[in-house]
DNA sequence: CCATTTATCTGACTTTAGTCAGCTAAATGG
DNA sequence: CCATTTAGCTGACTAAAGTCAGATAAATGG
């Protein structure tokens, strides 16, 4: 019998608490407490108002008070009243306080890059990360409508289209696919919608409507490697199917490939119908609607 | 372009300090600072003397004094000599201190139990957290012999004959594969080798030998999918070949299958020469020679 | 308008972590 | 044997983190 799972969990957390906690102590070293580093931190993160600041970092608002005023004798940030309630204070880094946030910034990648550095196979590494990361992260996971040609977008379609390649037998080629235009996914007309934990873009799908039509399709329905098992694809599923309800779509139709068993598993018991082939693109070999 | 390699492994490290900090706190909650608590966990598992305490936790010798004479005042540890050498003191666990190390440990294996519960795939985040915290203490594995039937021994064959099963088109049967009795590997017939990466084994090899003889055979050479490529494979062929010098062999037999293209490869760079069929296994299908 | 709540600040305080110099006793290397 | 090194102990000290009881001013709910 092997390790059990516990004592591989906690193998995991005297490994990491030894190794990221090198990563925390670029916030020493630059003659300024840990506390009020921390806080520099927060505020460089987008922190801006007080009582966000203290619920981040969990701190007590007389120790809160006090971190602020240090930052503030140094000139590093300016504290001003919030103009909706006088209570609340707003806070923002001055010149010289952007500076100090972007040194302990370049600070921490330098030891980060170092750790990466070390490592004979980063990206392994990397997506064992990613994987750990959004787990832990799950319940903070959202989708957003956005463009389709903006960056997080383009980079879960690229995932997209290269995990295509690596499944399809004879790989694929965008360009030989019925590529939507943008327009088609965007409102009035479709939409498109990523996943994103914790700034990373995590997983995708997108609805490409005709003007006015009734009908409309699915496509480029994607989730990272890193983040399957979590029921994403069907959260997302339902989001496209209820953002088309929203833009008075009837009849949904998608196209897909059985080399993907998972994704046409979950089509089969979501409520998607096989049909006959209704389009001459050569990848596809299911067909399937849904009447909303 | 999608998420740089930075700020995926900060990503990464949010995520972590957050939840991992929560396995932390169950070092405080029992009356006692954190680094009392830490000192008596230290203790707890296997810190015999003091100098070696102070290693671990990377401790001023004047605040381990402080923290030791604490939890001596407390009854949970008693202080000796070392019959060795008498400037060095001993410390163990009185049965009032196991009794708190006890309790510590419980209330960490549930908030861990916890974390892992949340999960709906605790295998895949294990075996992510198994590479990560194998890639993180690359530096510090060790390879130890030990005997074939050792615990540690058992769980690597285990997971090597299963591998074999999954990757052979017709499965792996032990029982039809010349399986070596176990004092065939074990001095001064053979050896058998694993790694050991914080406690937990993550790869083995062993040496077949017989009485007496210049010819000897290597066996069961498995490296754990967490730990591989980090040249572990060929630092355990490096081991085992070194420990049949040290035998007196004069000639190494291996066979191997060519479903197995990554052994294959670092045999064949690694002094190894293709020859004849030696035995009538029915699973190799390919055999190598190397004269030490 | 008034009582209550909320956000922030201040001063006084405690605990913890950690440093440093100096001490003792044992071991080590000629 | 003696000079030096090493392991551990002690006392004095500092810095940081955190707690707590008010104080103040603005918002809120009748």
């Amino acid at each position: 019998m092997g390790p059990k799972p516990l004592s591989r969990l906690r193998r995991f957390q005297r490994a990491v608490t030894t190794e990221i906690g090198v990563l925390d102590d670029s916030f020493l070293g630059r003659g300024r407490s840990l506390g009020a580093a921390r806080v520099l931190n927060a505020i460089g993160h987008g922190c801006g108002d007080v009582s966000a600041l203290r619920d981040y970092l969990v701190l007590d608002s007389g120790l809160t008070s006090r971190l602020l005023r240090g930052l503030e004798a140094e000139g590093l940030i300016v504290l001003s009243g919030d103009p909706v309630d006088g209570r609340r204070r707003r806070v923002a880094l001055t010149e010289a306080g952007r500076a100090e946030f972007v040194a302990y910034e370049a600070l921490s990648d330098t030891r980060a890059q170092a750790l990466l550095d070390r490592h004979p196979r980063p990206e392994a590494l990397l997506e064992a990360m990613d994987l750990i990361a959004t787990a832990f992260g799950r319940d903070r996971i959202t989708l957003e409508e956005i463009d389709p040609r903006d960056p997080k977008a383009v980079f879960c379609l690229g995932e997209y289209y290269g995990e295509l390649s690596r499944r399809f037998a004879r790989g694929f080629d965008v360009s030989l696919s019925c590529d939507p235009e943008a327009e088609a996914m965007i409102a009035p007309r479709g939409a498109f919608l990523v996943a994103v934990s914790d700034g990373m873009p995590i997983g995708c799908g997108g609805l490409k409507g005709h003007a006015g039509g009734e009908t409309a399709e699915v496509k480029r329905v994607w989730v990272a490697p890193s983040a399957r098992g979590l029921g994403l694809a069907r959260r997302l599923m339902a989001a496209i199917e209820a953002r088309a309800r929203d833009l008075g779509v009837a009849r949904l139709l998608l196209d897909t490939n059985s080399a993907l068993p998972e994704a046409v598993a979950l089509y089969r018991n979501s409520g998607w119908v096989e049909i006959e082939r209704f389009n001459d693109d050569p990848y596809p070999d299911l067909f399937f609607e849904k009447r909303l």
